[in-house]
DNA sequence: GAAACCTCGACAAGACCTAGACATAACTTA
DNA sequence: TAAGTTATGTCTAGGTCTTGTCGAGGTTTC
């Protein structure tokens, strides 16, 4: 049904802006594309061949000779085209939906170099608490829900996990942290692996002037205690999205029990779940829990 | 399709900021690139030969002489571009001992920033290779080998892969990668959750010029077939550190059986294990890894 | 029958090629 | 210190190659 040769000639110079003269002048001297014919000799495109036009056309306007590229392989071009995005197309993606369309379609199609530098342009031009609210966690939840509806695989999703991973991890470092008094400690309780909330979360923290430790995902209650202890943090911030209500609750009071009076416990997540006499907040908005870091 | 030569003079002169003038005579007089030629005589450049350019433009602005410098290897430029900007401030530890305890020193107060510090600075002014085999791994290890003996806990090791996982993951976006030609997937199979060595294995390939898909630990096989298939990968790494042999080898096997022949598999780490008749290799050296992505 | 296509050959603008001259700055040597 | 040498980027001139566009003459599609 895609693959089926449906469009002449003229079509496809309107569809791609090429003219018609071109278009015959790509495919006999360059095999740029070579489409099916028509019995009586008339070119007929695919949606692939009207693609793979595109994407010369638009590697020509940004200074490739036809000749060089037309025999590139589709895959090859993609990439070309991914290494030039600077030149005409993505100068400044500020509208957040368009970014997170546009990092959709690079993790669907595997080209994680350009989902990495959509994302740290809008990073850069954005307010991080909206970019979180309006990227990354939009992004993220998409992501698991194509997953669960079978249109993405693991291999997107482990994608998309780490290109956010490696740029949470880069922003954070953005704002160096020299403030002793104010520590705080990240982590995600035993058995909770994901961890890109608290990720998100250590981000905004650390951008607020906090001292982080970022411990990962998956600590034991006793560690997190240690190391809340250790390093004197007057807060603690855990994540908590796949756990079930008993588990978080257990684990939410194991840790408790092991800390001092003075710290802070703020637990955030879906599945973020407290035990009643628990002095840990739960606070699942991410603007809520900007405003619990500034104070 | 292997070694595609595809940007003409102009076009690399816009991409380098040199004048085709100055490109011609950097050829003619220092042999500083040799590009392939079109059957005409025109010259054909290879992504090598434009981030060679850049290096040596580089080091051109930063005060080398072009006769000095234009017939060095390329990992010799590198070395120096690396360097460079170390040089004068002296603040880093060349002598990697040193190094080595003063991470380890930082990550037992639990002080990642303190850390993050001395492994970046550390990791500028050395060469990528020494510093991985002398500083990275040295440290894992001995993290792993304390945990044993009950002197580091489990929070210190978190916060010690976790600083590594951050700095390889930088260090992997300094190399920018334009070479649509040698495309790498690197992953660890399934249930394999260790995966540092993956990505010492990943900055490397990345250092080489290899456009690189990471996707993290724990991947099946189904998955790390697909994503090489779709991204047309020339050559798969994975790297395997706590599985059985047992294990390692279905895992190895059932990829092996979904990729097509043309696909190298380099297995590394301490765990890997392949199936007799398997057409993967075994590396567990970083250097001998390095040689086989070097060519 | 008009519009859309086909092939082939021609053409002009611009990108490139080589070779050699030149200007400037940095370094050597007397 | 002055003069000579070397290193390096830029320019010109004359010729070749690349590539988009046109037109002529004929065929197919609607």
């Amino acid at each position: 049904m895609a693959d089926e040769a449906k469009y002449r000639v003229g079509m496809v110079s309107k569809m791609t802006g090429l003219s018609t003269h071109t278009l015959r002048m790509w495919e006999k001297r360059y095999a740029a594309v070579l489409p099916k014919r028509t019995e009586a000799g008339g070119r007929l495109y695919t949606d692939a061949d009207v693609d793979r036009l595109r994407l010369l056309h638009k590697l020509v306007e940004s200074g490739h000779s036809i000749g060089g590229i037309a025999r590139l392989s589709d895959a090859d071009l993609r990439h070309m085209a991914a290494a030039f995005p600077i030149a005409s197309s993505q100068l400044a993606p500020r509208h957040l939906p368009e970014v997170r369309e546009r990092v959709l379609a690079a993790i669907e199609h595997l080209r994680t170099d350009e989902a990495e530098q959509i994302l740290s342009r809008a990073a850069l031009s954005n307010e991080p608490t909206e970019f979180l609210k309006g990227v990354v966690a939009p992004i993220l939840v998409e992501v698991g829900d194509r997953w669960e509806r079978g249109e993405l695989r693991i291999a997107h999703e482990h994608a998309c996990s780490t290109v956010m991973r490696g740029l949470l991890f880069s922003l954070m470092r953005l704002y160096p942290t020299n403030d002793a008094r104010r520590r705080a400690v990240i982590a995600t309780p035993a058995k909770e692996e994901h961890e890109l909330g608290a990720l998100m979360v250590a981000m905004l923290a650390a951008m607020h002037g906090w001292s982080v430790l970022y411990l990962g995902p998956n600590l034991p209650a006793k560690e997190i205690a240690y190391a809340v202890t250790d390093t004197d943090a007057q807060l603690l911030m855990l994540s908590i999205t796949n756990l079930k209500p008993k588990e978080s609750e257990r684990e939410i009071a194991a840790i408790e029990s092991a800390l001092p009076e003075r710290v802070g416990i703020l637990v955030g997540g879906r599945a973020a779940k407290v035990p009643p006499d628990s002095r840990a907040q739960i606070q699942q908005d991410l603007a809520l829990v900007e405003a619990a870091l500034s104070c």
